[in-house]
DNA sequence: CAAGTATAAATTGTATACAGCACAGTATTC
DNA sequence: GAATACTGTGCTGTATACAATTTATACTTG
């Protein structure tokens, strides 16, 4: 199956997106943009309005298509929108995960914790959303997780921000997601929802701070923006 | 504000789609609907990729775009994901609305509900959706409100073709729905998400008929459809 | 000097052209 | 007669051109 161009598009953009190289609210440039990315105008606009219907960009009529804002009440809101899909997610898990994808998940988390002592941020990162995702995948239910999928490609930055400035690596399963884990194996659908719930509103608890932090890191020097005239 | 071209096409185009008045799984020609909607393929294209992004249409590279599919596990899925937005959304909703913009919404049922004893099944529908929308709405969640207003839109064409067949109309709240206010009234969050958690579940249950149905309706005669050359 | 206005430059919005791919329908071969 | 190769038609993918609109700039005026 090959992938046309817009897809091709699609994806870096919303890589450039999530990782905000382009500035909250900045407005974004359509020829220096697809001269960028060796593409023409036209594939470059299919993907970004894929972009504004998934919550990346804005689009303002005869001015064009601007970067999200970011801005503590937006990431707040992704949490509690984070809450409300996994918790019921977790819920559905319990009833229909097989013990054998449940167990092969556990074995999975188990394996990338051991095998990264060292742990960069990014691989933390990576780490953390392997086990919501995987989670939500238990639930069977592909709405919820493409949801979560588009909740979690938009607040990734800010975890990543943040996680690089305050965590500690670690080289097991974090005691957060075991407990998780351990209600889903018994097949406690309200523990897992519990556990679940707190874990995310005690994550949600830093993200303000963390969208300081944010902003303190991206309006500094100024590695290549794509938002002003190529000159 | 000057909507754009695209945005009407957009929203005209959303309308075909959520209605089904492209079949299941139906290839769209571009040429025959951009004229149809007197446009180029360039807008049209722009649109039809928001809708993508939205689950409105699907797309194959090479192959062009196609209606979305409409399966009895589809619409399982939408109602589970609702689940887990709106019993959130009512809990957030008893701790965040104000007492006057929860009296608001009450006396706007209720105003619908007694104005409308003839009750159309599109009319009951709307005042349905008002309901849930307006709880949404109370928790100030625009990531919320957003999934859900999207959720909606697409179940809404199953939900129509049940209430035309099943349901029987009434002149006051239902008592479903008044549950979940007077929960929200006395700030109780657990009746409030349980109320919500069984109402959702019961519609949720005539789905799958309610597929059937829809099925049924939409393979007989023919009104006219766009997905094939327009002689 | 500030504010407003006119003019020029840049940018977006859309139509159109054309290349390349997918698919159907036809002919050919065993 | 069935299967396969071939050819033609139509559709999609993308670049480009140009009109319409917005934004920046320079100028004028109080």
């Amino acid at each position: 199956m090959k992938q046309s161009n817009v897809d091709r598009v699609y994806t870096q953009l919303r890589g450039l997106a999530a990782n905000f190289e382009f500035k909250p609210d900045a407005r974004i440039n359509e020829s220096a943009l697809s001269a960028q990315l060796g593409t023409s105008r036209t594939p470059l606009r299919e993907a970004m309005n894929r972009l504004v219907a998934e919550g990346f960009l804005t689009f303002q009529s005869g001015r064009g298509f601007f970067c999200r804002s970011l801005s503590p009440s937006k990431v707040l809101n992704l949490y509690e929108a984070r809450v409300a899909i996994e918790v019921e997610a977790v819920r559905l898990a319990c009833k229909r995960a097989s013990d054998e994808n449940l167990k092969a998940l556990i074995d999975d988390l188990e394996r990338q914790a051991s095998n990264s002592q060292a742990a960069e941020p990014e691989t933390r990162l990576e780490q953390d959303e392997a086990f919501h995702m995987g989670v939500v995948r238990l639930s069977q239910n592909t709405e919820l997780i493409r949801v979560l999928e588009n909740l979690n490609e938009r607040i990734r930055y800010v975890r990543l921000i943040y996680l690089k400035n305050r965590s500690q690596p670690t080289a097991m399963i974090p005691p957060a997601h075991r407990k998780v884990l351990d209600a889903l194996v018994a097949r406690d659908a309200e523990t897992a929802a519990q556990a679940m719930r707190a874990h995310i509103g005690r994550q949600r608890e830093d993200a303000a701070e963390a969208v300081r932090i944010a902003y303190s890191q991206l309006y500094v020097p100024n590695a290549g923006d794509f938002t002003e005239g190529t000159k």
